[in-house]
RNA sequence: GCCCCCAUCGUCUAGCCAGGUCCAGGACACCGCCCUUUCAAGGCGGAGAUCGCGGGUUCGAAUCCCGCUGGGGGUGCCA
């Protein structure tokens, strides 16, 4: 069975890059039918915090993400202890007492004999007697993985194909830091091989990590997963996407009135193309049914917030549902601080939601049809200053008195305005608009008379007039 | 510095593994036209890549090989 797992730290919102590997993990377990598993990298205590761990789960729950199983590892410690005890029994790590002062040193002096720079393994002969002496004078003590001399540790990674590394660019390393906690390329081996992980599938910047936990998993018996590094998501600079791109995180956009769906669709279309040549648009569980590692890009991809946003209005227009469209469209009005009913968010949306490519845009867009009074730009106070305008107004007040407003019949009636007084259509709509939404652009005039109650178009008009003319 | 990864329109990509059907296809963005009461949306069309560069191999290379360059990542008692 197929089993992947998600394993982020709990240092900050989810971030795209992290989301898109989250989302590729999930589809390839769900493709095979297999498990997936979300794993709380919580090893690094001064930066982990709980409140940034329920914001990645409910930012992964927002994507559509389930899991069928769920791990923190700062509650796994005493598993980690008994391993490195292993590792330490079977001479694959050491106790190491050097400060962090020695070891700036040593990588001071490297830098300045131009050599790359490995720990010197100082502590690696120290004899058990030695050892026990330090130990007694309460020296505080990390332990070091032993690694072998240049040797070469291969991998076949599943996108990237052969990778091979020798062991002498690395050197020992931490795997248990001096305070007794362990660290992330000790731990991921551990979890992954008790959890049954079968493809570690993350980012492509853990591949110098792979040949370390390849000797752990070696030197603890177990057996060595497939690893599959994705490409980085990268800015508009092409350095990874970081922070100071702008928005990064799921949150961002989730609260600039991105739908989950357009999201998660944009994420995959970053480095996965569809076998299907030309098709963008896939619901999860068609992405499910033919998402393949082997349709995955080799090379790192920049994010595109255009096309995020274009995508996103296919799915406010046509993809999503007109229901489901209300229910995400509501909490953004509020937000606003506008208030209607659900049936009148319905009838509004119905007409309009295919001019809006986020909910934020479109709670902008929709204003006219949510606030009580308008106010007015200065194009748009200077067409309702022009005497056709009040005319126009005036007129308009007139015929639609008894009348049940459709798009149909306002078209009509400005028709009739038109023949009737002699006035051009286009300042026959302008006066309208202006009065009605304030501005000269927006939505259709006729659509907005057909849903907005008649009491207030009235009461809009009547202000214009008698502000304006 | 050292190690590793990557390289097709501005961007995401198809094609590359199994060389000819590719003077390179699609999408976003861009430009123009149409629709139209405005702005969007939509429809139609256009421009945009000598496939990073240089060598090979071959009758033939985006596709195979070598070198170079460029970009990215890593080089932690972070993950």
């Amino acid at each position: 069975m197929v089993i992947t797992r998600f394993a982020p730290s709990p240092t900050g919102y989810l971030h795209l890059g992290n989301a898109r590997t989250a989302i590729f993990s999930y589809l390839f377990a769900r493709h095979h039918k297999g498990k997936f598993i979300l794993r709380i990298e919580d090893t690094d205590r001064e930066r982990s915090t709980k409140e940034f761990e329920d914001m990645l789960i409910e930012d992964l729950k927002w994507l559509g993400l389930e899991w069928d199983e769920f791990y923190r590892q700062s509650e796994r410690f005493e598993i980690y202890k008994e391993y490195a005890q292993k590792l330490i029994e079977s001479g694959h790590a050491y106790p190491c007492f050097c400060t962090l002062e020695e070891l700036e040193e040593e990588r001071k002096k490297a830098e300045e004999r131009g050599v790359p720079y490995r720990y010197s393994g100082k502590c690696r002969v120290l004899s058990r007697e030695e050892v026990e002496v330090l130990k007694r004078e309460n020296k505080p003590y990390t332990i070091r993985f032993k690694v072998p001399d240049n040797t070469m540790v291969v991998f076949e990674d599943l996108i990237k194909g052969h990778i091979a590394i020798n062991t002498d660019d690395f050197g020992d390393f931490v795997i248990v830091r001096s305070d007794g906690t362990p660290t992330y390329n000790f731990v991921v081996v551990v979890d992954d091989a008790l959890m049954g992980v079968t493809h570690v599938i993350r980012g492509e910047d853990h591949i110098p990590n792979t040949p370390k936990q390849i000797l752990i998993y070696e030197a603890l018996g177990f057996k060595v997963p497939a690893f599959v590094h994705l490409p980085v998501i990268l800015g508009e600079d092409r350095s990874k996407l970081s922070k100071r791109h702008g928005a990064v995180s799921v949150r961002n956009y989730r609260e600039e009135g991105y739908l989950p769906e357009a999201l998660f669709n944009y994420l995959c279309l970053l480095g996965w193309s569809s076998p299907e040549e030309g098709r963008e648009i896939y619901s999860k569980e068609e992405f499910i049914k033919i998402f393949r590692l082997e349709d995955i890009n080799s090379s790192p991809a920049i994010f595109n917030k255009e096309k995020l946003k274009w995508l996103n209005g296919v799915y406010i227009r046509e993809v999503v549902s007109l229901e489901r469209l209300v229910d995400e469209f509501i909490p953004f009005l509020q937000k606003a601080g506008y208030e209607a009913d659900r049936e009148y968010v319905r009838r509004v949306l119905q007409s309009t939601r295919d001019s809006f490519e986020t909910l934020k845009e479109g709670v902008d867009r929709l204003k006219p049809f949510f606030v009580e009074e308008v106010s007015y730009s200065e194009e748009a106070i200077s067409v309702l200053e022009n005497e056709t305008s009040r005319i126009v107004l005036e007129a308009f007040l007139q015929r639609i008195e008894d009348i049940d407003l459709t798009q149909e019949k306002v078209k009509e009636i400005a028709k009739e305005i038109q023949k009737e007084l002699k006035i051009k259509a286009k300042d026959i709509w302008h006066a309208l608009r202006a009065s009605l939404t304030g501005k000269l652009e927006g939505v259709g005039v006729d659509i907005l008379c057909s849903i907005l109650p008649k009491e207030r178009i009235k009461k809009r008009i009547l202000r214009a007039l008698q502000l304006y003319s």
